[in-house]
DNA sequence: GCGCTGACTCCCC
DNA sequence: AGGGGAGCCAGCG
């Protein structure tokens, strides 16, 4: 068997599962990141579409994944509710939806 | 098989 | 602070 072009994509998915479950408690990630450590470099928007189709039992973190700069990619109720999460973890979230990457940004080394 | 959409990001004005 | 354009590519009609 050569390959199966449905398993690379589904071994893609699973790396963006495992990436975002990797991020620590406490801490942020951003999609264009998770794409990178993935080995998705560029498809940032492939990890929010995998995030959208999460299913809540899997369990994984995904409030921890927010927009490049820190920004909390949803709104509304739905962005209440994970700055919510966040907040319940020791992360700051502003008003405005805003994480200081600086000082809750997870770096993969770590 | 083509075209539009989108939990994105970068770059320029 | 806000707006436009381009690159990316899986899913869906």
């Amino acid at each position: 068997m050569a390959r199966a072009p449905e398993r690379d994509r589904d071994a893609a998915w699973q790396r963006i599962y495992a990436t975002v479950d990797s991020i620590p408690r406490g801490r942020v990630g951003t999609y264009g990141q998770v794409a990178v450590e993935a080995g998705l470099p560029r498809r940032a928007r492939m990890v929010g579409r995998a995030l959208r189709e999460l299913p809540p039992a899997m369990g994984l973190p995904w409030f921890r994944v927010l927009s490049a700069g820190g920004r909390i990619a949803l709104e509304g109720a739905a962005a209440r509710r994970q700055a919510a999460l966040l907040r319940k973890e020791g992360v700051r979230v502003s008003g405005s939806g805003r994480v200081d990457l600086a000082v809750f940004g997870w770096s993969p080394e770590e």
